[in-house]
DNA sequence: CCTTATGTGTAAAATTCTAACACGCTTTTG
DNA sequence: CAAAAGCGTGTTAGAATTTTACACATAAGG
């Protein structure tokens, strides 16, 4: 009882990364924060979390010195990210093929992902140390030169990979979206890659957060109608779903 | 000024991994705690440190509490592994390129490997992420399907990266190494890549601690006399030692 | 049936953190 | 050169979190 609570508090913080107690306290409302402050402490006895102003957080997070500092991560629009990476996780079924970017939503993405049969596609070097932990996950990511600031992959060779690959799916995120200028992202490198993906999915799934509408990139890679799906949170804007809707596209 | 206070109080955490702000207190005893505060919020801001209640401690000290993501292969022959890479990073010089391969070995090469001008190549994705770190390293990964169990790459398409890219110098390790059979690793793919690597680089430096010795993996990819520098631990066996150095392969 | 141990809840007390403003100093600007 | 702006710092009150202490319920054991 008390230590499945436990256990799944460990899991839970394990995903995220970092929760405050109201987090948590959402995820076990039956049981006051008093106990959830005594889990915690049980977990840092046992050296699996890091108790800190506020919640805790995950000891394997921190010594993932990977992914992103994990300041950054926990900064802006988390929450956000992590609920459209779980709606997106929801629409991926077993036995598919498809392509996950290499931005931050695509991390959590890799994260709430279920340990599927599917072959997975990534330019993402944070995507691709979170899906290798899952066992039935077949796993390809695209070499290239490291950016540095988000740790994804590009490479003008990319393409050769593509040729020999076949993917039902897409799941992108973008940088920046207007409706004039459709989604665009930071480098011409990683804009052409994501260009080559369109062509080669039957289906382009979008998440994008709505702090990214009204931005612009300097790269544009896609339009407005070239995505069939788009995924998004709840502050995303009545009249520009409409503009989506009536094409057709998915707003979920 | 300010900046100095802040470096000294990194350095301080990463000694003793973590302190309240009284401890702190005590050795800045002519600012207030006010100022600490706002130091400790920017070094957390930096990535390098967890503000807890009370205090903070060092990131690298919760990384060093227990082992990175593969922990079991990681615990045989940690310490020797440890000093070939150290060895090997001391032969790394400026302003070079180089190919490391994504063994345990490499991995910790890639953590000891100073942050300099090099660009280095690798199939590794713990590797890649050790280096993704350092600013001043260019890195490029090998794409292609990610071994669940070492967490590297291969791929015959890796062939096409290397067609336009050039290295001077290969470090590679070998999970197994006999007089006759060579230097032998578990993966076909693998091996193929580690051949394509010899013939690219001009020089090839092995990583091989003691243990390797004597066994047999099914795919050789390099003889005895293929290589230039054998980087090895003192458990190295005296006569092994002698058919390198007749062969003007330096030992050490 | 009583005793003990364990898990939990509540609320006050203690501690720590944040926010806001003020001050002195340096740098920039007109 | 003086005014303005910016930076680093100190002080304080107020906010927030954490700890402590005690109460209660339940289950196990004698």
């Amino acid at each position: 009882m008390k230590r499945d609570r436990i256990e799944e508090i460990a899991e839970l913080l394990d995903k995220r990364g970092r929760l405050t107690l109201e987090q948590l306290d959402d995820y076990f409302p039956h049981v006051s924060q008093m106990t959830l402050r005594r889990d915690l402490f049980q977990l840092e006895q046992e050296g699996r979390i890091i108790r800190v102003r506020g919640g805790a957080m995950s000891v394997k997070e921190v010594q993932k010195v990977s992914g992103e500092p994990y300041t950054k991560k926990t900064a802006i629009q988390t929450d956000a990210k992590i609920k459209i990476a779980q709606k997106a996780a929801r629409l991926i079924d077993e036995n598919t093929s498809l392509f996950i970017d290499g931005g931050t939503t695509a991390m959590y993405l890799a994260k709430e992902l279920p340990d599927l049969n599917v072959h997975v596609f990534t330019n993402g070097l944070a995507v691709a140390i979170e899906l290798a932990q899952k066992k039935n996950i077949h796993l390809t990511i695209l070499g290239g030169q490291v950016l540095k600031d988000n740790l994804s992959t590009a490479s003008p060779v990319a393409k050769a990979y593509f040729d020999n690959t076949n993917f039902e799916l897409a799941i992108i995120s973008a940088a920046a979206f207007t409706p004039e200028n459709g989604f665009s992202c930071a480098s011409q490198i990683e804009a052409d890659l994501l260009k080559l993906t369109r062509k080669k999915a039957k289906a382009m799934y979008m998440m994008l957060d709505s702090s990214k509408i009204g931005k612009i990139m300097p790269y544009t890679f896609a339009r407005l109608e070239d995505i069939d799906v788009l995924i998004t949170d709840d502050n995303f804007p009545a009249d520009l779903k409409d503009r989506f809707t009536n094409r057709n596209i998915v707003v979920m």
